[in-house]
DNA sequence: CTATAAGCGAGACGGTACGTCGCGTCTTGTA
DNA sequence: TACAAGACGCGACGTACCGTCTCGCTTATAG
């Protein structure tokens, strides 16, 4: 009974698919996400506007899939292979796989869409259940391991430790000036694990 | 020898730049800041676009003049009276009356700003001189004092701990979902206040 | 290669624009073709203002195809069969047809048309090609008649003899008050026959 | 009672309005009447805008006086010199004097004013009383020693005689093009003197 | 010889309209 | 039915001038 049919996706052509994906990525990178529009979108990829809106609710949308897709690519070569058995350590080697090899070089298209997810709620759930949630799923686990080794205090919640760490790494992406890099990274989780190890004299 | 000319400070009328700034801060948290333009703000305030766009840049300088300046009333109530001897309970209080009573209602004023600021360097750092400087220049001589009892591990460096509180409390905010009460705020700095006690093995 | 594309004519919507047509000599004719307004003939003819820029450089241009499409139409009724054997009658037909029924009560859109031609050279020219010549090809063709018939001096150019009866309806119209009605296009025209006609004497 | 006073003409500044005149002026013949503004005028004269408002109260007013005094300065020249017997030959002088030396290479300028005194009626009557009725009273008095002469028909108008003259001259300003010089003036003057002389067969 | 009322420069102000951009919906024609 | 193309109604952009106003400064009589 509705007026407005839904698309097929089973007819969804992947050629313009890719190249709208493309558009997007490219001119999010380029000019920053605010300054993309899906007219411009459209344009570059030679794709009418009616194809864009088909598939994506905003421009916003397209971009998180674009780079969704693309840190996808990148990810899946390391992370759950960094297991050695010093945590702090596998730590380290996994935020840096994530922040600085995955993310890396797109650190400005996070930057936006988190900003446009500010006032574009269907955004910030796909934002958070396409990167936020594997992320923290893949940590947790190995934080859980570490609370069974003791290298990690018992009474802490996974979740909130993996938010001691990445928010630090959000607040330099999004709030105050500083670097960011590798060593920015090592010294984000130095200073979170001061507070994660178990207080050694409690057992004495 | 300037096409277009300053305007004069001195000849600004203060009922028109009171009214702007009220339209402003009312439309952005009725409204949210990305649905405020600066027409409406010019027809809620009662005065033509041009007079808005003589002294303020874009909407985001509008509502951060707007916000900064309410929060600056409300501020100077309490803040440096915080001065138990006991470091944490201080910072829970100086946190909670910044975070919950200061900020409280307008979070997602301060969100959008947040948020504009990502693709605005001059919105940023205006955000940075107005809020982020002058909370942090406070929090950071109690810490020094902290350091200097004993509270708080001397190798910290302060603005690295004020990082970590913050930090928690704006990834609440703009990232991941979950509340961002007065209890939230004491877990914060209770989670923080693990990694910043000196180590006590140190002294054995 | 072109950055602005031009507008494809076969998909233009006839209704639309139909109503910014009648909009524009509406407004023009109630307010004055100075205080029409673009903006003004969007609002009335219910339709977006880059719909009316899409198709017309200028609100003049508007006007002129408005008020030019109303005189085509009232036009084709007579002009052609004012075809008695009396030159001097005739002309007083054609230019009573042309100026009294015709044109009559849109005088002062003429005006305002001819006004604005003087800083617009593209009006000005669609202005000749739509109004002036087309009238002035007709006349020209009787005049020639005329001359044949010896009603007219052989040494004259017709179009200098349309400038002479022309010019002085347009000069009463844009630069002295004086009646512009029935009795002054006789006078007109008499006027301008005294000089047409062969000089008598000539054949003594 | 009046709630704004009327200015006083004896305190009037002399430097003040001969700089707003020749920036008016100088403006109007450099980039068109229709794009000069109040606010340019004032700037290039080194004037605030109020002291424009002050003394006349339009572009078109400020215009139109700059240029009428500027012919005015040109005009008691030669005009009524203009003395021989012959009135065509007269007329002829007294036409070119008028429109080729003394309105020449401000005709542009005319044309504009005329344009703009289509919708200001106190624009037009200031254009015909400052610069219509000297000129046309000046050839009415000629062309009435010329009726006594019997060079032109007792029966004529010599207000109609003017128009004939006049209306071709702006009718080629205003409405078709064409040369509009000094040979076509002659042309002008000839094909009018066609139409006054007094009809040789009457006194037959 | 002051004082008080202009004239004047400067330009802020509430407005209206400009001409442009992008939105999201729509229609048309092609494959 | 997906798609390219793009017209359309709409709302906002940032700018230009409008004509009025308020501010100090200067200038020129009138007390």
């Amino acid at each position: 009974m509705s007026t407005t049919r839904a698309p097929d996706p089973a007819r969804r052509n992947p050629h313009t698919t890719a190249a709208i994906l493309e558009a997007a990525l490219g001119m999010a990178r380029e000019i920053g996400l605010a300054r993309v529009t899906i007219e411009g979108i459209a344009a570059r990829a030679g794709v009418g506007k009616r194809t864009v809106y088909r598939w994506w609710p905003s421009k916003g949308a397209v971009v998180l899939d674009a780079w969704a897709q693309q840190l996808e690519e990148r990810l899946h070569r390391r992370l759950d292979t960094a297991q050695t058995g010093d945590f702090e350590a596998d730590l380290k080697l996994m935020v840096k796989d994530a922040w600085i090899d995955t993310i890396g070089d797109t650190r400005s298209v996070l930057a936006s869409i988190v900003a446009e997810s500010q006032h574009d709620p269907d955004l910030a759930a796909q934002f958070r259940q396409r990167l936020i949630d594997p992320a923290t799923a893949l940590v947790a686990e190995r934080i859980r391991r570490a609370q069974a080794d003791g290298q990690v205090a018992a009474d802490i919640d996974p979740y909130r430790a993996i938010e001691l760490i990445y928010a630090q790494l959000y607040y330099r992406l999004l709030v105050v000036r500083g670097p960011n890099d590798e060593a920015y990274v090592e010294d984000v989780v130095e200073l979170a694990m001061r507070g994660l190890r178990p207080t050694r004299r409690s057992g004495a």
